[in-house]
DNA sequence: TTTTTTATTAATAATATGTTAACTTAAATG
DNA sequence: CATTTAAGTTAACATATTATTAATAAAAAA
């Protein structure tokens, strides 16, 4: 994912990116970019420094706060050359921080060199990138195993039980919660959130007025 | 590990990194760089481009090639600032390129963000160092036999018959104590407390609402 | 029989999880 | 386009479950 304010810079990267192979994503400011990466989960991010709002430093640092994020290769990429800011640059979480102007050829050769160290997990895990061990009582996202409380576990696991399907509300609460005991109209809302703090938002979608469904 | 042919950086080095509590070793080429990492297995190696006999790009690529080595952190650090250089040095399979003159704050922290990615491993590393031995009785943490209690050894037993399942109380209660004896709500709790107070916390883990897991 | 170790219980503390309420945002409807 | 309705979000709060401790009972060893 590039994630720069300037249209000319994001367009640049993009072109060698994908001449390179690369799948990108854009965003334009901080904001959107922890947006668009819990839906999509990028690899790695190249991420300007300076960028109206929230600046760089702050959105990486959001990014390592944020469970689903936290472990995602990110790469400073910006003009300013002094010491402090490429300290402060990897200190609040960064991976690497390379200089404009963009070599192109050198920016390639940083990008593989970060994604090898990752890349091997990515690679051995199936085509699946959501799955869950009922016995484990876990949900294993992108290879990495997650423990989830009993509730939101088991609402996972009935979308899980038939993928696409919709689940309407009412046998949500019937399956996961009994017949018998009562709980409020946003409970169901609330662990479904939870969730996709958990495991990202591109799985659980919603059908208004008409229940959850999982696309996997 | 720094590695460089001239004893003023080297020791240069050597001083702003132990200053910071890391542990260092030196060498001042690249076979004698071989040779101590094969017998020290550094996590980090700094690496000088240009030395004699062996330069810096065919001692990285012979770190690569050797199935002990291979994974080792290696960090590039010369004066040559030429693009195709750094190029090659990444691609030679370095996980990082630095420029001379070296700036110590920069280094430092360079350094410790590529230690943060792979540092999780060492850690797992004097994890997975229990075993049991059912005939003699015993649990083996790292390589200590300790003999257990019936009732506390059957019970990591049971959970150690199946690594990462999760065991409810019910069945607990069925495997270790038997069907038709009836004890009290919290002894499994008990039990669960003691194997933790002698084997560690980090094994047994509690899935609420669930039951008890073991994690290698 | 005495001593030591192990097992169980009960009372209480601690904590993770679940739920609600109040509010915001987004989508559907006419 | 305004209105209505459904869903999303947040944080405070309640509850359920587990952890801990110490006292006591039972069993095993000396």
């Amino acid at each position: 994912m590039i994630v720069d304010d300037e249209k000319d810079i994001l367009e640049l990267l993009d072109y060698h990116l994908t001449k390179e192979g690369f799948k990108t994503m854009k965003a334009t400011n901080g904001k959107e970019a922890l947006k668009i990466a819990k839906d999509f989960l990028p690899n790695l991010v190249l991420l300007d420094l300076m960028m109206p709002e929230m600046d760089g430093i702050e959105t990486c640092i959001e990014f390592r706060e944020d469970n689903l994020l936290k472990g995602t290769l990110i790469a400073i990429l910006t003009a300013r050359a002094e010491d402090y800011s490429q300290i402060a640059g990897l200190n609040a979480g960064a991976d690497d921080y390379i200089n404009k102007p963009i070599k192109p050829r050198v920016l390639i050769s940083r990008i593989k060199a970060l994604l090898r160290r990752t890349e091997p997990k990515v690679n051995s895990e199936s085509n699946v990138e959501l799955e869950i061990d009922i016995e484990k009582y876990v949900a294993i996202l992108k290879g990495k195993e997650m423990l989830l409380p009993k509730k939101e576990f088991e609402l996972l696991a009935l979308l899980f039980s038939k993928p696409g399907k919709v689940f309407t509300r009412e046998v949500i609460l019937a399956r996961v919660w009994g017949d018998d005991i009562i709980v409020g109209d946003r409970t169901i809302d609330v662990h479904i959130r939870k969730l996709r703090e958990k495991i990202g938002n591109q799985y659980i979608k919603t059908v208004k007025g008409v229940g959850y469904k999982l696309k996997l």
